[in-house]
DNA sequence: CGGAGTGATTTA
DNA sequence: TAAATCACTCCG
């Protein structure tokens, strides 16, 4: 009955049928620590959440079937959804902010709380895994949070979760970024600001300016 | 809903699916008079046993399709069990019963509720077909009960059974029939009995019969 | 335990 | 590969 691909405390019951059309199938109920008792894995995993990561899980057995990961798998990779996934990810790589001089802002650092998960991970992947993740998806990105990832993330990586540790985002994080935001945009109002009144000093002088793009259909943005 | 290719009563109903990886496909179903539900054309031909010919019958649009039994038969012709069945009806036919004389048992006239189908029928035909059918096949020999078969036995026929219009026997036919049965076989055993004293009689007087046959393993049948 | 809805497997 | 069939999940 306690089933080990569970947190501890976890309880596993099957059920024969006894009559009807269904005679000699079963039902298969789990019961939480505080004996709250499971009829399906969605709920049971609307229950957990992502502190456990059921995509292998196999409610039937109650074992992690990497077999299940497999079959997923090899259906999503012609699956338009991933390959808008894989799109963002490969099209946000090497990506970096710049300044009108050209020179690189060197403030992309990520806080030290992000840390990738897996091989070959570093800061430039993680970065757009993790901007891809919040661009494909409005589920909450939460990273890994098995432990057991490192160890055999065949079995145990949620791949709806960027490849990287879990993290907690605090109020306070939250309050100082939209403190760095307003700072920012501070600065890009002001320099538009200037650019603007530049130019419009130049036209004062300079009235006739070229008409030719007038009719080529291209839109600001 | 209501289905014309289908007897009175029947219902056809198609659901599209609203989710999951199969999202925008669609299902058909169809409901007996009853109100019992059928997902399959196998699970439907189950039920229907041989008073519907599905042969040409096309699940989806729920009409007969005429190109699909052109497959069939096309299927069918080198099919071991249709050869079977050609067979039997090949080797019946011409036979009669006859008595020791060799006179001909004029006995087999069909009931006149057998009536063949089709172009070139005979009662020869007919009797061969029928006890081919039954020689072949465990399933209950209807004849075809499409009345449309007259018209276009191309699209209607049904294979899986002979050639002759449906007809109905009934508890007092049945009863008559085994009367019958009941007295051919008293006269068998009368004249088997008879031929029997007969050797004995003759066999009292010749008590050196030969014994070559006694090892060459024939068995009585 | 039933059954609609969908996944998984088989067939054409 | 796609369609057809079968099997299973999941919730009432």
């Amino acid at each position: 009955m306690e089933c080990p691909a569970l947190p501890p405390g976890w309880k596993k019951e099957e059920v024969i049928r006894k009559s009807g059309l269904s005679a000699g199938k079963s039902d298969v109920y789990y019961f939480s620590p505080s004996g709250k008792k499971f009829r399906s894995k969605p709920q049971l995993a609307r229950y957990l959440g992502n502190t456990v990561d059921l995509n292998s899980f196999d409610f039937r057995t109650g074992k992690m079937m990497p077999s299940k990961l497999q079959k997923n798998k090899q259906r999503l990779r012609n699956d338009p959804l991933n390959q808008n996934k894989l799109f963002w990810e490969k099209r946000l790589q090497g990506l970096c902010a710049s300044d009108v001089t050209e020179q690189i802002i060197r403030s992309m650092e990520l806080p030290k709380g992000l840390q990738g998960v897996g091989p070959g991970n570093n800061d430039n992947t993680l970065l757009s895994a993790i901007a891809s993740a919040l661009h494909t998806s409005s589920a909450p990105i939460t990273g890994q949070l098995s432990a057991a990832v490192e160890k055999n993330p065949a079995v145990w990586l949620n791949t709806s979760q960027p490849l990287c540790k879990a993290f907690i985002v605090t109020d306070e994080d939250i309050r100082k970024q939209e403190e760095r935001v307003q700072q920012v945009r501070k600065k890009l109002e002001d320099a538009l600001m200037a650019d603007m009144l530049a130019h419009a000093a130049e036209s004062a002088n300079n009235t006739d300016v070229d008409m030719d793009s007038g009719d080529d259909e291209s839109a600001p943005e």
